[in-house]
DNA sequence: TATGTTCGTGTACATATTACACATAGTAAA
DNA sequence: TTTACTATGTGTAATATGTACACGAACATA
């Protein structure tokens, strides 16, 4: 095992999204201190997960290992979506508190990069050595504490999310390898918070000759049971039009 | 004048865009090393305009303070469009005489924060104590040679322009504050490379009710004169619909 | 007065979006 | 074995949007 130098003022941190077929989760890591002496709670909250990128690896690689980290897998979708260098991101008493106890030279002023990943839930288990790590639903940021500025590069984040998905087919990393088309639904409607009408939706998808039908059904379900769909991104590329559309 | 520390490892770079009613051009700083004994030209190439952040200031503040250096304006559209750490950013030979030439104590790595930034040519002359400073047609950098990563880092800013001139009203930041239909077609066209039906365009523009007629028309032209129009943010802001159309 | 140039307009056709209701295939319970 | 329950999967008509295409009008200049 190698031993690397951290880079003091830069360092990375992966907003990571999940989908457990009702609703969007973000994944959060939590923050606590306890007074030495009296066992008193200070700090009690959550952070998103991110470390310090190391002298001798690149934005990228530092992302991609603190997801490996976090969920053991390495071919995540990752992507940027800001760089947060504010002076005064570093400004709350229990923010200046951590900083002081897990003390480890860090500078006083970081700039951080922000990386979106998009996850499939059913291919992962969550494990990070003498930390809690764990899924919030994405309408329960609102009203908790977030560490730092987090609960702002949350929401660029989110808002990156919402953004993209329109526009390219990545809302697909968040579902497993086949999948039907009301989970496909489900999902977009919790990426946008608005419902869609179904036959309309599955007018769509129908015009997506990269979402494939597979020969497999569902079994053991209550009811008729439903086809599954696989992604293809090679067929997305060979056919893709590329247009959006505010002008012409 | 306070005199500011900088950050050494930590950079803004702006890929400054303007349109000449015919073409996208983009800002480009002259770059010439000469041999101090025998005179013989070292580097001769371009880069784009940046330099360090300074302890003291946000991100966006070194970007404001680098287009106004720069044009003399200080409000100009500015917005990020990623962050770049790679590190063999800087791997030439050029680039490292370079950086052994200026040596400022800059950091060996650097990262660099990529900012898009629109201005309106007409309103602006260009300067910059002991360089030259000169505007160059957006297709001509394929065929030049760029310091550093810029020439990435400026098809990356360009991909992001394409991208967000689709979907916002960012153009109506490249032309002066009245213009006519013709020159917001032409600047269309230039930003996406393709050419638009003019009745059709100016179809579509009629339904954008923030882009609204003046009383004023073109003089001394040799031709019919053709009425001047006017982008208001205010009546953008208040009737947006905000879609997009990859799904739904 | 004629010429050159860009401006500004309308219509028909094809495509895409929206709104909306019911039979089907399976499990579970009676 | 019959019945109840539940989510799946399908079509059509009305409206809105996108596309292709040609010519008279208004000005400056010669």
């Amino acid at each position: 095992m190698i031993s690397h130098k951290i880079v003091p003022n830069i360092s990375v941190d992966c907003v990571v999204f999940g989908f457990d077929f009702q609703k969007l989760n973000v994944l959060l890591v939590e923050r606590e201190l306890k007074d030495e002496k009296n066992g008193k709670i200070l700090i009690s909250d959550h952070t998103l997960t991110g470390y310090h990128i190391f002298e001798d690896e690149d934005l990228d690689t530092a992302a991609v290992r603190i997801l490996k980290g976090l969920t053991g897998l390495d071919n995540i979708f990752l992507e940027q979506f800001g760089a947060f260098g504010q002076l005064d991101r570093v400004s709350s008493p229990k923010d200046m508190l951590w900083l002081k106890y897990i003390n480890k030279g860090f500078a006083e002023r970081i700039l951080t990069v922000g990386y979106l990943a998009l996850i499939d839930n059913t291919k992962v288990t969550l494990r990070l050595k003498d930390r809690n790590v764990s899924w919030f639903p994405v309408s329960d940021i609102e009203h908790m504490e977030l560490a730092f500025d987090h609960k702002f590069l949350f929401y660029k984040a989110l808002e990156a999310l919402q953004r993209k998905v329109k526009v390219e087919p990545i809302a697909f990393e968040l579902l497993p390898d086949y999948f039907t088309i009301s989970q496909l639904q489900k999902l977009y409607e919790a990426l946008l918070g608005k419902s869609f009408d179904k036959r309309n939706f599955r007018k769509k998808v129908a015009q997506m000759h990269y979402v494939i039908p597979l020969k497999k059904k569902q079994q053991g379900v209550a009811h008729k049971p439903a086809q599954y769909y696989l992604f293809s991104r090679e067929v997305y590329d060979r056919t893709r039009k590329g247009r959006i559309s505010f002008i012409i």
